[in-house]
DNA sequence: GTCTATAATTTGATAGAC
DNA sequence: GTCTATCAAATTATAGAC
């Protein structure tokens, strides 16, 4: 701790001001001026922090990244029975991202610019996504007959679609629906029960 | 019809271009050069055409969101059924977007930089979406007692949410499920069948 | 209509003073 | 660490010949 007392120290602005300025333009259209504006220095002082604006984007886009998808492998790894993992997933996955409506497409958009490159650092080494327990778990509860005979991988695309899905159309559902901020919320809140009911209405026996 | 037998005039060729252009990169990441090669001319004749890059990019922009919304107010509007509208709804997007899987990603990603802007082009007069009408069936379905007493608004999310979020996440998608092109254009294929029963399942008594 | 050459502007990045 | 001033490259757009 060199310096006491201090609001914000200088590298957590520009963190703060760029986490908004990429979200907000993505990549290419996001300028440094912008950014430094936001952060409240000019730019000199912003390519002190960091060299270039590629690697200011990486810190953003992987602390983004690593919002969304460690919550989704947890879903294929954990060790509780097919419906909390599907109750816990929507209810603690909706309650991330609430706070950062907008990650979800920002990610989405920065790996279709390339999927090979994006992907590798997203989990280069370690968190690795390993959806096959997750299906198997979902054929053995057909198996014993427990659930209706669907497909794994249609049931966890379902899953996955309607709990990240109206944050990425954020916009056109508020603007259609007439929804405004706190009502999308209330929306959102509601479908952490929502979702999991509409589940198992559907794969239950 | 000024000139006959050639196999595509300059200007089909440009849009061509841009089409594939734009919808790869976005707005901001499009290069005019990039478009002027695609389509096999120089950047002069492409401003002697199009203006500007912003007027290129608004007819693409139009035709992309023009593919895609007019599908979505027609479950709205139509006279059916509500089963036979979700069936339809299905099948058709889905078969409309597997020829152009990027687009959803797209708009909605260039909806989101300027909501306000983006949607009132959209539907600037008519093709206003007007969802009350279905949501009001299914209220109305839930009231005669025909399905489960279900939130028509959720009920819709989750129908969109479904069978447009595996185009957004195709790149997510495909590496995460090992799913290679061909493999994918058949699980999509397969949801025509599969989200309507799913549906049907979670909401029938 | 189509091209070459070039202007005009934007923008990422650096030099150097304090 | 922070700033002002400036550069260098990239990129949109235009002028003018054919």
């Amino acid at each position: 701790m060199s310096k006491i007392k201090k609001d914000k120290s200088t590298e957590e602005r520009i963190l703060a001001a760029a986490k908004k300025i990429f979200v907000m333009k993505g990549m290419a259209g996001a300028r440094m001026q912008d950014i430094a504006d936001e952060a409240g220095i000019n730019k000199a002082l912003l390519h002190y922090y960091f060299k270039n604006k590629e690697k200011l984007f990486e810190v953003i886009f992987l602390e983004a990244a690593g919002k969304l998808f460690p919550k989704i492998n947890e879903i294929f790894l954990a060790d509780k029975p097919l419906f909390e993992k599907i109750e816990s997933f929507c209810a603690e996955y909706i309650s991330i991202v609430m706070e950062n409506p907008y990650l979800p497409l920002f990610v989405l958009n920065e790996i279709n610019q390339d999927p090979e490159y994006f992907l590798s650092k997203v989990w280069k080494g370690k968190n690795l996504p390993m959806p096959e327990k997750f299906l198997a778990q979902i054929e053995q509860e057909v198996a014993k007959g427990k659930i209706k005979r669907i497909s794994p991988l249609h049931l966890l695309m379902n899953l996955i679609s309607m709990t990240v899905f109206p944050f990425v159309a954020k916009p056109m559902f508020q603007k259609n629906l007439g929804l405004d901020e706190l009502q999308f919320r209330s929306v959102m809140e509601q479908r952490k029960k929502e979702i999991p009911g509409f589940i198992i209405d559907a794969i239950k026996k």
